[in-house]
DNA sequence: GTAACTTACGGACAGACTGTATGCAAATAT
DNA sequence: ATATTTGCATACAGTCTGTCCGTAAGTTAC
């Protein structure tokens, strides 16, 4: 083994992080239809040979950057998760990271619109499994193990509380007032939040 | 006034329709990007001269596909809905037929999935807002004026109920159990339903 | 240290696809 | 009957994606 200036482990992480950091501002930007792979190596400054070396193909270059986002959002969240609140205020609480995280623009035009049309809803919530839909499952079987919540199936629940969270981050998003409407959003989310509780 | 064989409204709404359906069969199989528009004019018959004259483009025609297939199924929702049963069973029904609905590849591959991506969240919102986001904002408001209900902002919860059945249609799509995946997201909807009434 | 080999990358190329422009024909207005 | 507008056909230009092949950098074997 000889001494190398940069090794290949280097140069690969190198440009692929390259890659996804322009894919993440273009896609984010301009969609993933609305953004050519010539536009992001050039912001990457690589060459497409080196794209399609690393990645098959365009969408996989997206898959990968809408994992980078969704990792990056879920630290957040689980950041703020504090285990000694009751369910309720840890879940409002969530919801309010969610609102603030997905008020940039890559999250919302990357994992919640182009998402799963580019990588299709199955792919997509495999991608979104390991991070915020295991910390929403991960919440909901804590809750129901020790019977503060009721008995329902965990991984449904967790994919219709995501949904309702999305929907609500797209509906601030696009909303006029911004403030009201995320008011309003936690007064519509909070009683079906307490839901969940046993009476 | 001569008399014509065919009238240009008549050639207007034959192409339009033609179109119309070969998108909906094409988009609903392989999404919009997955097709091209010499396929979609080639299976409706016309030529791609005809497609741009009645559409700005291939997005504008995917718009009037969407608000067909919208209006279809939200004819098909009123139907079932029953003005004498009491709000849960309402819903309730209105979900099963929902679910029913996104059974077909077209609800779901074209509605749920390219919707918002090709339009944009808010332009898809829009098209749905005489649809069947009107109709859930017709059914609480009623029950809102009626005190059934609590007191929330209708909108925003028309939202988030409808985000809650679409997630619930492309779960259940995508289980390789179907019926049990649906048993499951009844068992979860039918609480957050519940919550909505005044104790 | 050198040769063999593998991995990363660059540039050119073919194919497909979208939107436009131009020309014609059918229908409607004058 | 003529003019004008509307519906449609075809050819074309521009763009974009994925592949192919060659080269260079790095790694392993001897």
């Amino acid at each position: 083994m000889q001494i190398s200036r940069r090794t290949q482990a280097d140069r690969t992480a190198a440009t692929r992080t390259a890659l996804i950091a322009a894919g993440r501002r273009l896609f984010a930007e301009h969609g993933f239809a609305g953004v050519g792979t010539e536009t992001i190596v050039r912001d990457a400054d690589v060459s497409r040979g080196a794209l399609y070396h690393h990645f098959g193909d365009k969408t996989e270059l997206f898959a990968a950057v809408l994992a980078d986002v969704e990792g990056e959002v879920t630290q957040q969240l689980a950041a703020t998760i504090d285990a000694d609140a009751d369910f309720v205020t840890l879940m409002m609480r969530s919801v309010q990271a969610w609102l603030d995280a997905c008020q940039r623009p890559e999250v919302q035009r990357i994992v919640l619109i182009d998402g799963p049309a580019v990588l299709g809803w199955a792919r997509w919530r495999e991608i979104c499994q390991p991070h915020i839909l295991g910390l929403i499952e991960g919440v909901l079987a804590v809750g129901v193990r020790d019977e503060t919540l009721k008995e329902l199936p965990v991984k449904p629940l967790a994919h219709v509380l995501l949904a309702v969270a999305d929907e609500a981050a797209l509906y601030v998003g696009a909303s006029q007032e911004p403030e009201a409407a995320r008011r309003d959003m936690e007064a519509v989310i909070r009683p079906l939040v307490e839901a969940l509780l046993r009476r």
